[in-house]
DNA sequence: ACATAATGTTAAGTCTATTGTACATCGTGA
DNA sequence: TCACGATGTACAATAGACTTAACATTATGT
């Protein structure tokens, strides 16, 4: 049971820093989460769902593939 | 307590018609999915995690803001 | 009429995302 | 030094996504 082929990242550090050092508390105060919840999905630890993915892609402006990303996994 | 403000829709089966009338049963065998499970986000009985929402975009070759869309509900 | 494929529904159980709470660390400024 | 804001971690509890299994409906082909 093997490594899976696939795996999401995400852009939110970036997006945050971009967004005026826009802070965690803030993007969970935006997105209607909460701040574990945004560290957690910030780090990589799980995947959200759809409707917080597009509640998080809202809070930037961005469209969500741009925040969260679905790529073949490599090395 | 109300309506929420925004709302997921997909084109789910639009996209299966145009993949040349792709049953959902292929759909789920594709995304690694139960058949259940298909029918219930194409019905929009709830929204699926972000990690299915890309298995479901990756099958239609589609970019996932294509499949699912984040709107204002209306009315 | 019978069989089959596709779709839909329901129920019980499992797994994972999400929450609240509490505490710990680090860097900055007074 | 002390206080504070931002970040991170751990844990128990809840909510919702997802599964398997079983059965019902509808349309199509023979």
């Amino acid at each position: 049971m093997g490594k899976k082929e696939f795996e999401i990242t995400n852009n939110i550090r970036t997006l945050r820093f971009f967004a005026g050092e826009m802070t965690q508390q803030q993007l969970a105060e935006k997105t209607n989460a909460s701040r574990q919840t945004i560290i957690a999905i910030e780090a990589g630890k799980y995947s959200p769902s759809l409707d917080l993915a597009f509640r998080i892609a809202h809070a930037f402006g961005k469209p969500i593939g741009e925040v969260f990303e679905y790529k073949k996994t490599e090395e």
